[in-house]
Parts: structure tokens; C-alpha cells; sequence
DNA sequence: CTTTCTGCAAAAGCTTTGCATTACA
DNA sequence: TGTAATGCAAAGCTTTTGCAGAAAG
């Protein structure tokens, strides 16, 4: 965690913007949760003194995927946000009928895409890989 | 497209749905194009007589959604359907700088998807791959 | 002290919905 | 001739933006 503030940290300072509590409070929760929405860091600080605002909310988001630790996701109707650095990349299995989400890694997945992504020529810099579907409570 | 077309009325039926002028012109029109967007398909479909409105677009995508003919995507900020029917399944890459879209099919990806969903007993229906980064003309 | 950040509220986009009219079966 | 579909406009949601006051450097 220590790790990820200091990215920040950095990343504020290249830019020459600040660190405030706010940013650094919207980061601390981030990491507690999995691809969370804006909405859910909102009431997960409601609490928080002094309030912090659902646009501060987004425009801190926005710059934690900037500095890559965050990633946004469209799973369902709203982003979600997911933490790319302290677990590396990982995709998802989203069971749609009732909404779970089982995280994975697969390398040879990865390495096959390095692979077609070679055959035309294109970098790869970030994926996203969702299977949808039904999970195990949900298939009978 | 005499298939898509049968599909489409075969699915309205067993819905007691009804076949309609505006209904097969967006089906024709979403079949000539690629990961369109409701937009898009409203302005190729402006001459058209009688006019058809957005909100019929987007009901008809939502149609063609259901019975498989069109699956939607999240590339930007706008939703894009593909048309899945024909083609069947295939993948995208995305120039981040260019916007460019290159379509792609790998069997043995999806070979991999099926691996690890049964590591979980999971059952895919559909997936969705999407791979980020620099198309040949951008990155030198 | 200057510039950035914040919270609030308003605005902006995309998509859905309500309703009166039209059209299918 | 009854029910579903359409077009329009209004509403709904999520996300972004403008602005005045607060805070960081």
C-alpha cells in the first residue's frame, strides 16, 4: 500500500499537481476493494471528514488510471474500477445470472494474444477478456 | 442474410411479436455494417421512408441482442453492436491512438477460455476479448 | 500569495420510457 | 378490431464541467 502511495505521489509530483487528504483517502479505499464502482467508494466514505464529493471521486479515479494503478471496466451499466498493480492483470468470469465475479490469470492466454497481436503488427499495451455465463450455484 | 432475416422473424414469433418495415431495415442496415453504433444506424437510416426514430433503433438492437444475431460491446464511450450471426464469433484490437478497430479470431484463445472456466465450473456463453495499444501505422 | 482542488449544482451524453397515434395480424 | 410498434419528447443514469470558496506548496 505503501507502494502504491508513493506511485501516486509520483505521478502528482510530474505533473505538478497536489497531494491532498482526499486523493490520498479515495486511494486507501480503492485498494481495499475489488472492481468497485465510483458510486460504492462514494458510500464507502460517506463517513469520511471532511465529505468527499462523487466529481472528486471520478477525478481522482481518473487520475489513478492514469499512473496505471486502475483500470476501468464495463461490465454491466456503470464502470467499474480495478486494481492493476498490486495483483498484476487478471480478467474476469461474470455469471449473469446473479451478478458473481470469479477473477483469473491465465499466461498462455496472454501469450497467444502476444502472438496474434504480432501476426498484425499491433503493440499491445493493456486487455480486457470477459467470459460470461454461469457460475457453478448457478447451473444446476 | 435471408438466414438473419428468418432468424429474426422466427424469434419475433415465438414472442407474439410482430414483423414491421422499420424492423427489417435496421436488420438490414446493422448487417451491411460493423460494430455500429445506435448513432450510426440513425443516420444511415435518415432517408429512409418512413423516418425511424432513435428509440426504435435502440429497441431493435436490443431485439437483434436477444436472439443472437448482435452482441454488445463498450469500446468508447458509446455502446457498439456487432453482428455475431455471420461471421460468428470473433475479437477486437483497439488503436488508442488512431481508433482504428482490427478484427480477430483465435481458436485456440478460446480453447484456453474453456480451460480455465472449467477449472471453476463455469459455463461460458459468451465472451468478450478486446486488446489495447498501437496499430502498425502508429507506432513508427 | 498563487494555483490547484474541492463540493455543489448544473450540464452533458447515451439510453430508456410514457403516451398518443399508426400499423400489423 | 384488438394489441403491439412507432415517433416524439421527456425522463433517467452515469459521468463531466463551471464556479466560488478552501487548501496546498
Amino acid at each position: 500500500m505503501q507502494n502504491e502511495i508513493a506511485i501516486l505521489r509520483e505521478h502528482l509530483a510530474d505533473h505538478e499537481l497536489r497531494v491532498t487528504s482526499q486523493r490520498e483517502m479515495i486511494l486507501e479505499t480503492f485498494l481495499k476493494m475489488e472492481h468497485v464502482t465510483a458510486e460504492q467508494l462514494y458510500h464507502a466514505l460517506a463517513k469520511h471528514k471532511p465529505h468527499i464529493g462523487l466529481a472528486t471521486i471520478y477525478r481522482t479515479l481518473n487520475l489513478l488510471c492514469e499512473c496505471g494503478l486502475a483500470q476501468q471496466r464495463n461490465f454491466g451499466t456503470q464502470t467499474h474500477y480495478d486494481n492493476i498493480s498490486r495483483k498484476g492483470h487478471h480478467d474476469h468470469m461474470i455469471c449473469t445470472k446473479c451478478g458473481t465475479i470469479i477473477e483469473f490469470e491465465n499466461c498462455d492466454i496472454e501469450e497467444l494474444q502476444e502472438e496474434v497481436a504480432r501476426q498484425h503488427d499491433f503493440h499491445i499495451t493493456t486487455h480486457k477478456l470477459e467470459l460470461y455465463g454461469q457460475c457453478s450455484t448457478c447451473h444446476g
